[in-house]
RNA sequence: GGCGGCGUAGCUCAGUUGGUCAGAGCAUCCGGCUCAUAAUCGGAAGGUCAUCGGUUCAAGUCCGAUCGCCGCUACCA
């Protein structure tokens, strides 16, 4: 047993061709929840994000601006890590692909592929488009006016091209992936998403070529300059450059092999199966984890620039503060699943759980405290039945949070909040005169809430831990640990209780 | 076409290896309470568990068919 244990996590690096939507806050709140509540657990945790910024599209964006792409990434990559410092995403890296670091790490990779003889220069023919200066797949194509194979945007014929490309062969790797899943079975979280990258491989698995002479934006192949990596061996590879991987150190084998990937839907194929395959011929452990998640549709459709339906999550921190989009996001979708994204929904989402159970629950509280204890925080019932309760709610966050399902510990965490509501209208401490019944009944729902906010915390820090402070409790409820300051009876009492202003203002529908 | 998945109360979904499994939250209705952000608490109503047919002493839970919906089908980050 390890005196430590380390949690590393991941999201996708972003491509920055478009400025940050709510897709990417989605990810990027999910991980970070999930990083928190493993702090909570005194894990010592790495969480990374960051910018993939090399590629055709860069470069051909960075020309129409008249820019470089170097200069045109500049431009993008910072509005991402501004984002996430709104939304008060605690990453620990944020890597950029065009660091020099990343460079190191891309060129050791490929040469420990090269050298185990996995990546091998061949002919790759296809249909080309040289207005879009990309290859299209057969079923890509169209016909017009009875002319076949015409590219889709600019509608005119393409032409059949043959380049020499160097291929990594992933057909090779086909039983050891099968084999390194059928030992280990949970590595995909949800399964079914599991079954389908499963079922990818037993399709079969086909070379992929990793080079292009053609691009220039990228980084070359250590043997062969004339060639420039891309995507795959540039993007994924940033999942270990940022803990040391090609520093010239063994460093990376603190962090990796990585705990989660966070990755949606949509790159299953290349971080499930690429992925692993591409660690293995390197000689690098594949990830213990993967987190799959769906797609955040907005108003039930799938936000895209053409639809015109995009959402900028900053918009919605200004109406329902940061906690309450922090919340929905992570409350209202199944992770795994997709989730629909809608306006009513977050209002509704917001009022029930935020303002009515917990904000009122609060306010509620502090103010009994007030007229009945003086306003000094009081010492729980040790045999309080939610005692009881709170200790199903703390083992069943805990679980649900070890599946990456952050909507089940969610609720899970809220079950205290709403059996703490039923015990105040069970004992009806407003209408005792004060003593020591009404001290025990209060301290129990002080104690209630001061360990909703910790179990809470990842999903609303900064709500957390005004509650935190309200009760009369000293220092950060991210210094606390679970399960040990999560047992029932850690309240400390003699503090003066606030009220304050309500944590979370009913939202008009 | 191929492979895979889904279809459980108005809504969103839970339901391990078949035997209190017919549930939760929200919404609705009724009642209580008045400490609280017109919040809260209790109760009720509501589902032939897509359809049909099998296996079984017993099936949302297994098998087959049908209808409907969806994902993947590969060098795009």
């Amino acid at each position: 047993m390890p005196t430590v244990s380390r949690f590393y996590v991941t999201t996708p690096i972003y491509y920055v061709n478009a400025e940050p939507h709510l897709g990417h806050a989605y990810t990027t709140i999910v991980g970070d929840a999930l990083t928190r509540w493993h702090r909570l657990l005194g894990d010592e945790v790495m969480y990374l994000t960051g910018t993939d910024e090399h590629g055709l599209k860069i470069q051909q964006a960075a020309e129409e601006a008249g820019t470089t792409p170097q200069a045109f990434a500049d431009e993008i990559a910072p509005k991402f890590a501004a984002a996430w410092e709104r939304l008060d995403i605690a990453y620990d890296d944020f890597i950029r692909t065009t660091e020099p670091r990343h460079y190191k790490a891309v060129e050791e990779i490929l040469q420990r592929c090269y050298d185990a003889g996995d990546i091998e220069l061949d002919t790759f023919a296809g249909k080309y488009c040289v207005s879009c200066e990309e290859y299209y797949s057969d079923d890509e194509l169209i016909t017009i006016d009875g002319v076949p194979d015409c590219c889709p945007i600019h509608r005119r014929p393409v032409e059949y091209f043959e380049e020499e490309n160097y291929f990594f062969r992933l057909s090779r790797f086909e039983d050891r992936l099968l084999d390194w899943y059928a030992q280990h079975p949970t590595a995909m979280k949800p399964e079914h998403r599991g079954n389908e990258a499963l079922g990818l491989i037993k399709g079969g698995l086909r070379d992929f070529s990793i080079s292009r002479t053609s691009l220039k934006w990228g980084v070359p192949l250590p043997w062969d300059p004339n060639h420039v990596t891309y995507v795959w061996f540039d993007a994924l590879t940033n999942y270990l450059t940022a803990v040391g991987f090609g520093d010239g150190t063994e460093g990376y084998e603190k962090w990796w092999p990585v705990d989660y990937h966070l990755i949606g839907k949509d790159i299953v194929r290349q971080h499930c199966v690429y992925w692993p395959a591409m660690l293995m011929s390197a000689g690098i452990d594949p990830p213990k984890g993967w987190a799959i998640g769906g797609w955040l549709l907005v108003d039930n459709e799938k936000m895209s620039k053409t639809s015109g339906n995009v959402v900028n999550p900053l918009d919605l921190i200004d109406d329902i503060g940061l906690d309450g989009f922090r919340y929905y996001v992570l409350a209202d979708t199944a992770y795994g699943n997709d989730g629909d994204f809608t306006y009513d929904g977050l209002v509704a989402r917001y009022n029930a759980d935020l303002a009515n159970n917990l904000g009122n629950l609060a306010a509620r509280v502090a103010t009994v405290v007030g007229k009945k204890c003086g306003g000094v925080g009081t010492a729980p019932n040790p045999d309080s039945a939610l005692a009881a309760v709170a200790a199903t709610a703390v083992e069943d966050t805990t679980r649900w949070w070890d599946e990456v399902q952050p909507s089940r510990a969610l609720d899970a965490s809220w079950q205290l909040v709403r059996a703490t509501n039923a015990h105040l209208e069970a004992n009806e401490p407003w209408k005792a005169d004060p003593g020591p019944e009404v001290d025990a009944v209060m301290g129990d729902a002080l104690e209630a809430l001061r360990i909703v906010a910790i179990l809470a915390s990842p999903a609303i820090p900064s709500t957390a831990q005004a509650v935190w402070e309200r009760i009369g409790q000293t220092g950060a409820v991210t210094d606390q640990r679970v399960p040990a300051d999560t047992a029932w009876g850690g309240y400390q009492p003699g503090a003066d209780v606030i009220k304050g202003a309500p944590l979370f203002p009913r939202l008009k529908a």
